[in-house]
DNA sequence: CTTTGTGCCGGTAACGTTACCGGCACGATC
DNA sequence: GATCGTGCCGGTAACGTTACCGGCACAAAG
């Protein structure tokens, strides 16, 4: 376990020339004879030599990483975002660190100050607890971050996030195209501005067709939750369902089983976020399909534009949605 | 964008004492008088100084940090066991960094020499494409790392996996003890030791009835591949199927569905892994159960004790598996 | 009064690497 | 022969931080 590494300096010694010579070799760099450059490049390969990225980087004051912080990336949903937010970042030559916050208030204060004192070099955060104070904060850190998901009202942010209202009409106004009358809401906790905003269409859609709200439950995120507050629900007349998420959805197809109810034939059911899984249940999930992947490059995107200074103005990328229309409605 | 951070040196010259003061009060060492200490804190405060962690652990000729190299982290498999290794590396006060693959043997090779320039502490690997040659390049190295789900011949080495012989063991097992004969499995490529084992247990529980193995096809991992040689097998005889894992057992729930064959009357069907969803689809998935939680758990523990030395020679730590009746088989 | 201790502090070096500058040797140019 | 350019190389400092040591001042102990 002598964890002991080369180091350019070993290297120096045994070919006899300076540090600032191996250095000069090993990265292409001109003022090394070639006979020089050969034998350095030859004892680096045979002492194993491994360069430390860290000291370059720490010398040249950038760390060539940015930061990502999550509520859950076993979320089929922010894994896929992360996917994109990965790949792009290797493309352009940047490390990314997760961190994973459970939507917990403390833990998305540490990952963000675990961040700055790794010293990335902007930050994409999908906040869950951070109220505007927070964001404020940020902001004044002059600290290059995007938002990821989230509608903040200051107009200072770098925000990307998805069409929701429009998401919720359309979801809506199918159900109602097939038919369906009563129309019930199955949402998240309506602090979260998505979840207002799917609100939102949902009573723009009922308004359009001269109707008023049926009914909305908020409920906490997770598969139980939405099982048992369907099974909650079971005297409840309902012939519409539209839910927040596609776990709701998938969590409520099975309540409704249970219940002897008939999907899309009682019930109609539309998800929204299209998950992988929403094509695989039974029946298959009509969805509202929001492409995670796409939405980690223009997060990325968006942040490398800080990091370059390509643009100093703020900026908004407000991303489209679609239905996709399978079997449960 | 002045993106320049406050250093103890700015935080010294405020204060009209030497860094090593301010470095000392800020770490809560002795020699600072209490007034000194408070000045200094109070400055640091007002300057709003956040203190660069990569400095102090380069300086400290350490990183606190690991690696972690896996196939696909946006896997529910790998997510999940990703969660654990980050929940037990945290609770040390390490970080975690995730390298994706994509089973692509280029990337594994970047994967491990990022990680290595990044000087980590160790690595924790699932090995897809890297045959024991390339093992032992790491072992020569003489750098702690432990490899995930995959069983190498070479006996020097950290492991842990799961007991794969006896999942196919129990999976075929319920199969016969179901009453089914015509027991197909579908399985991955068999460079892969994990595919190789599972088949083993599918053999020896067939053996135990006095059986042959009946069928078994290998094939590409994913949804559609699984979904496709269902369908391409259509005019084959099975009244069971082993799958080798959930994800090929949900595509071939679909595949089955459109030919017009019930499960599990027609075919009974076995996964593998339990993933999240096998419970969701319909109808809900047998399967075998892998702590994949607990997986990480035990692959952080093990990396760390070598970080520690507090074990010098290898250990082997086989996970135990259980079987899930649900309503496919 | 001298010694010994101790509380407090600063100077220097170091982690691994690269930027910057200066210098030497050699050949070319006047 | 003096000057200049250029190829090649090394010395020094620096990134932000901490370990180590030495030193000063003052009090306690001999």
């Amino acid at each position: 376990m002598a964890k002991r590494f080369i180091t350019i300096k070993d290297i120096a010694e045994e070919a006899g020339v300076s540090v600032n010579t191996v250095s000069r070799a090993l990265n292409n760099k001109p003022d090394v004879s070639p006979q020089t450059r050969k034998k350095v490049l030859e004892i680096a390969r045979k002492l194993g030599y491994i360069r430390n990225s860290d000291a370059v980087l720490f010398r040249k004051g950038t760390t060539k990483t940015i930061g990502v912080v999550f509520e859950d990336s076993s979320n089929p949903f922010y894994a896929e975002v992360f996917k994109g937010i990965e790949v792009s970042a290797r493309k352009y030559g940047y490390q990314v660190i997760l961190m994973n916050t459970e939507r917990d208030y403390i833990n998305e204060m540490q990952a963000v100050d675990t961040l700055l004192q790794k010293r990335v070099d902007g930050i994409i955060i999908s906040p869950t607890q951070f109220d505007s104070k927070d964001i404020e904060k940020l902001v004044k850190l002059n600290f290059p971050f995007v938002i990821l998901g989230v509608h903040f009202e200051n107009d200072e942010l770098d925000e990307v996030y998805s069409n929701d209202v429009k998401g919720g009409y359309l979801a809506t106004k199918h159900l109602l195209l097939k038919g369906r009358r009563k129309i019930l809401m199955l949402n998240a906790f309506m602090y979260k501005s998505v979840a207002r905003m799917r609100y939102e269409g949902y009573v723009e859609a009922l308004r359009e067709f001269g109707l008023q709200p049926y009914a909305m439950v908020e409920i906490e995120e997770g598969y139980e939750s939405a099982f048992n507050k369907i099974m909650e629900l079971r005297d409840i007349d309902f012939d519409g369902l539209f839910c927040f998420n596609d776990v709701f959805a998938i969590a409520a197809l099975k309540a409704l089983r249970l219940l002897g109810k008939k999907v899309p034939e009682d019930v109609a059911v539309v998800g929204y976020d299209d998950i992988s899984y929403a094509e695989f249940v039974q029946p298959s999930l009509t969805t509202v399909r929001i492409d995670k992947y796409q939405e980690g490059i223009v997060a990325f995107e968006m942040l490398y534009e800080r990091l370059m200074n390509l643009r100093t103005s703020p900026k908004r990328v407000l991303l489209d949605v679609n239905l996709i229309v399978r079997e449960s409605a």
